[in-house]
DNA sequence: GCCATATGGGAAACCGGTTTCTCAAATTGA
DNA sequence: TCAATTTGAGAAACCGGTTTCCCATATGGC
């Protein structure tokens, strides 16, 4: 008797009993594939509908050879990158059925290995690597996998497929912004040299600079990511002879000590020096004190287009590889 | 011939063929169960182990009824509180062989219940339900699923399982140290009157004051979670009679507004002012000049935890219903 | 009216494991 | 020495779907 059972799922077994069809009819009729005519097509969808019937994925993944499921590994413990590109990734990836596993290794090779073990075990069908230092790669080699590797704010293999925001527009866009706002001695304080990342936007403001016909000679500052870097630069600026009337700086951390200094000196800002962040992080960029003018790197968008890059791998579409640079954003504020 | 086929994933039935035994001797040698002689046992396990076996655990889901898997669902779309949960659940699972899923919903309901469906359609063996407001649930209703579900940080129903920080006593250590520095006056800044928890640590604020015998009257002030809030609240207690010497805030950013306002207004923290935040957000807590005081809520055990009641919930196991509140710890800075 | 083709639907194999049940051989007991 | 029990291993069913292949019937052409 065809009824709501209560407790147990319903099969697709008891899909077709309760159509009266077998099981292959069942199947081929609620996935739109086979030869079934239109009428028992029709009558088997409502019959499933009535029962509420859901198909167990795990079974289907079996037989398809597809689970999808793709993992994400990052090695950032704290987030700030991660989840905005993780609710990208599952935004682009839900309406292909896809879910995300998530994994946070850290530093820990053991811990990487057990984890990338554990979701091919689980058949994932492809793996999305991201960490926080995009010159660093994951304690766990992804190269030989049976399964495609897409790599996001970190470097990928030369033949496979990176992701990373457009550095160069984006600090290019932030020195446009400070030039265009008049001024004409600008410095950069960023974080460490060690990092590619901050020689690519170096460099880009240096270009920027040049183009614009201002000088940029011994105007980049390195130091560390912090809050208290910037309150430093500011100390290191200011002994010196030229002030600069315009600061870039490497993120919104070093941007917002920059401005905090600069205030506590009595300089105005934006009255009588301009300062641009760096990663749009609302929650120091918007509480800076005016409120910080950054450049976005789009995080949300660039995991969107990872995950949909994934899945065009895993079925096998052609998908350009190298490193695709996604642009970024300049948010204006008051700064 | 058994030898390493590449490519193609080595099936038990592989191992079977190679060990001359059926996959079901097989099967019983590797899970250590059924009747097997230890040699045969062993053969096998050294077969699979030459052969890189590793099983299909999508299968074996399929008949175990386990898919070994569980769902997060969040709606924290920041990430500050869901990634330190979500790396203690997945501390706490991996040994269990369990991953995880994670799913970020926002506020949007139909998104919530297509992200629940899926989950349940991959078969999760439970779920883990999480959001920055404890007092709001979820835009979806978890109470009448087939898998059992645990609620951290979140209110679940009565007969459920919760998880949260002890607010009471992370903020009763709060007001205990602030009472242990000699501080007589102390104030609690805080967030919005609307949060259930905003409540729980003004009454274990005045709790503890009265205990120690100190006046507790009008000594609430509730605002929003900002920095900006935090500049208020000092303006307002500073145009008054009678200045504060001890200030416990609601959280971190409103603690970091009042150590700048302070600082601006020449009030030296912790000389004349002692202040003590509430999150350890290190991002905020270490930049603070002087680096702040705060009360660690220890997510990541908390998330252990929530994983770990999980799994025994899923295995049947009895586990205690109701309210569980974890240690808050406080981390002395110098403020 | 008869043969070739198209159509709808089902039986059975399959995905890769687990588990029950059966059975032959080995061991034990009297 | 012979029956009763224990032991080791395999055949087959199963989990819940998908897919291939085959067959009966309906349709079309001449």
């Amino acid at each position: 008797m065809p009824s709501a059972v209560s407790g147990e799922r319903v099969t697709i077994y008891d899909v077709a009993q309760a159509a009266r069809v077998s099981t292959a009819t069942a199947s081929k009729a609620l996935n739109d594939t086979g030869r079934v005519s239109l009428e028992t097509r029709d009558r088997i969808k409502r019959v499933a509908r009535e029962l509420g019937f859901r198909p167990n994925s795990l079974a289907r993944s079996l037989t398809r050879k597809r689970s999808f499921t793709v993992g994400l590994l990052t090695n950032d413990t704290y987030g700030r990158f991660t989840l905005p590109l993780m609710a990208g990734i599952s935004e682009g990836l839900i309406d292909h059925g896809v879910s995300v596993f998530l994994c946070a290794i850290g530093d820990n090779p053991d811990l990487a290995r057990i984890h990338v073990d554990a979701m091919l075990d689980k058949q994932v069908d492809g793996i999305i690597a991201t960490g926080k230092r995009i010159d660093r790669p994951l304690p766990v080699d992804l190269a030989h996998l049976s399964v495609p590797v897409v790599y996001a704010l970190m470097a990928g293999p030369r033949d496979g497929i990176t992701l990373v925001p457009d550095d160069r527009q984006g600090a290019g866009d932030a020195v446009r912004h400070l030039l265009a706002q008049g001024r004409q001695r600008i410095v950069h304080v960023t974080g460490p040299s060690e990092f590619d990342v901050v020689h690519e936007r170096a460099l880009a403001c240096k270009q920027a600079l040049v183009e614009a016909g201002v000088s940029a000679e011994d105007n980049v500052l390195f130091g560390s990511w912090s809050e208290h870097w910037g309150h430093q630069a500011v100390d290191v600026l200011w002994s010196g002879a030229e002030k600069p009337d315009g600061i870039f700086c490497g993120n919104d951390q070093i941007a917002r000590g920059v401005v905090d200094a600069l205030r506590e000196r009595g300089v105005n800002v934006p009255g009588d020096v301009s300062v641009v962040g760096f990663d749009n992080w609302e929650i120091v960029a918007k509480e800076t004190r005016p409120p910080l003018t950054t450049v976005d790197m789009n995080l949300k968008e660039l995991g969107r287009q990872a995950g949909l890059a994934l899945v065009r791998l895993v079925n096998g579409e052609a998908v350009e590889t190298g490193v695709w640079k996604l642009p970024c954003s300049l948010i204006i504020r008051s700064s």
